[in-house]
DNA sequence: CGTCGGCTTGAAAACATTCAAGTAAGGTGG
DNA sequence: CCACCTTACTTGAATGTTTTCAAGCCGACG
């Protein structure tokens, strides 16, 4: 069973040309690129910017300025709530682009915060509108890209809606694996995951004493096993049977040939 | 303080010009749209269908077709679960544009309900399609609508992680309150409310039987009263106070100056 | 006039939180 | 290099919110 679910990561990952961008890597699971849209793509994340770890790179309030492509590290997306609490929205993680669809808004309505230190490529609204423009096929993928992220929100309502502590973070682990994977970022069932406990609780609505009992709970059914940021889910199978994972909703599958030839016919027109 | 929440909503009301479809209204309160804008999103609306309550539009696992317009009455979109139970997502009203983003998937990751008898415009995707490349306002507005979309979905994340039974509660009648009245739906602060308790447990996180207290709760401390279907919220300031509800996630404040310019500049250069 | 779905209420049980205390690991300055 | 400090992790016991199970009620509709 263990292996099973190896060989699928592993396919998963051949199927990529390696070597590249986690961008690339990430919307070449929706369609495959030209070497040109990847060149494009590589050129977008050119300018690189840091942040260390827990700093706000995006605070509530605030007036969205430029996307950002995630290049290294993590971050999320979350919100500070009156009472002193937090609730953590979305995790990003390489190959991650915030907030392409954001910069309508007048202000933000929630933040982005590093969790460690980061390597980010601010994009200039201007440039993300002409490549709307004249590259329908990088468009499409842009656009399945944040299909995906709006279908993990909703999985996380189901989440925290209708499951408990126990199935609540091995879904949060499956997911993280198999985002991790589409990047590139897992080896088998192994990646890094530099989240506290408390990061945990404050993202599937559990304290994080609790959250810690249940990890406990998990390591000695031998479910996994974690040290030094580094989590190895030991039996993947068993992980989404308690979580009720399954991986379609984020549609790694590629486009559908009908959708695929629509594309292709725009950017044909486009260089003609 | 009752007063001067009626006073706001009726205000909002009164910016939109009145006697249109409710898509007209709630494009309006991001962006002016002109006559011709008007005209367009009308035909848009034209051929309709009609299904009756408790009835799937649209089914997980589907090959999404066409999108549609919800011109009257409520949906939801939601998600089975392999024990039998059920979260909701989201519910539509009438305005609501469904999924103008999720033809790009080979599969519906979630269904679309009927909750009460529906009359919907199917759209097909061409016409959205044309829609993008020709009439840059409108585009903008659409994509506004459906990150208002998306911000819902993060706000329902924040109440199912960190607010109890009450506070959800509160959360989601005012958000309805909200929604309704961008599209003219509400006097005052009354509206239709056609669901069950159970739905509205099954959108919460909660119980039927949990949701029955706690709206027993609001209504002997003469919050909200209900009856055939219609609810009024007696005390908004109060309620909201109790949810942690602020409505700046609705972005119902139109668009930043600059935006606009950038969109006129758009639409002036499309025309000629 | 009976049945069915939705609403209401009570009592017991389950799950998660809070409070409290203690341990382990990593980083800093003397 | 060690003492100190800080942050994260761990565990126990008491409390509390929400669920589950169970039963009765009401109104709509055949």
């Amino acid at each position: 069973m263990v292996r099973a679910a190896a060989r699928n990561l592993d396919r998963h990952a051949a199927d990529v040309p390696p070597g590249n961008n986690p961008l690339t890597r990430k919307l070449s699971h929706f369609a495959p690129l030209s070497p040109s849209d990847r060149r494009l793509l590589n050129d977008l994340a050119s300018p690189e910017e840091r942040f260390p770890a827990d700093v706000d790179i995006v605070t509530e309030g605030m007036v969205p300025r430029s996307v950002f492509l995630l290049k290294e590290g993590m971050a999320m997306r979350y919100r500070n709530l009156p009472d002193g609490g937090r609730q953590i929205m979305t995790f990003l993680i390489p190959g991650d682009l915030c907030d392409m669809h954001v910069f309508l808004l007048k202000e933000m309505d929630h933040s982005i915060g590093t969790i460690t230190p980061v390597r980010v490529a601010p994009i200039l609204r201007e440039r993300i509108m002409g490549l709307f423009g004249a590259r329908p096929r990088i468009s499409a993928a842009l656009w399945w890209s944040s299909m995906q992220e709006e279908a993990m929100l909703r999985e996380r309502i189901v989440s925290l809606g209708r499951r408990d502590a126990r199935g609540r973070i091995a879904y949060l682990l499956c997911e993280l694996l198999w985002r991790h994977a589409a990047v590139g970022l897992t080896s088998g069932e192994v990646f890094q995951l530099p989240l506290t406990q408390t990061e945990l609780g404050d993202t599937l609505g559990l304290t994080p004493v609790h959250v810690n009992r249940v990890l406990k709970g998990l390591r000695e059914r031998g479910l996994i096993s974690m040290s030094q940021r580094t989590l190895r889910l030991l039996d993947v199978e068993q992980l989404q049977a308690l979580a009720g994972f399954n991986k379609d909703y984020l549609h790694l599958g590629g486009a559908s040939d009908e959708v695929m030839r629509y594309f292709d016919a725009l950017e044909e027109l486009q260089q003609a």
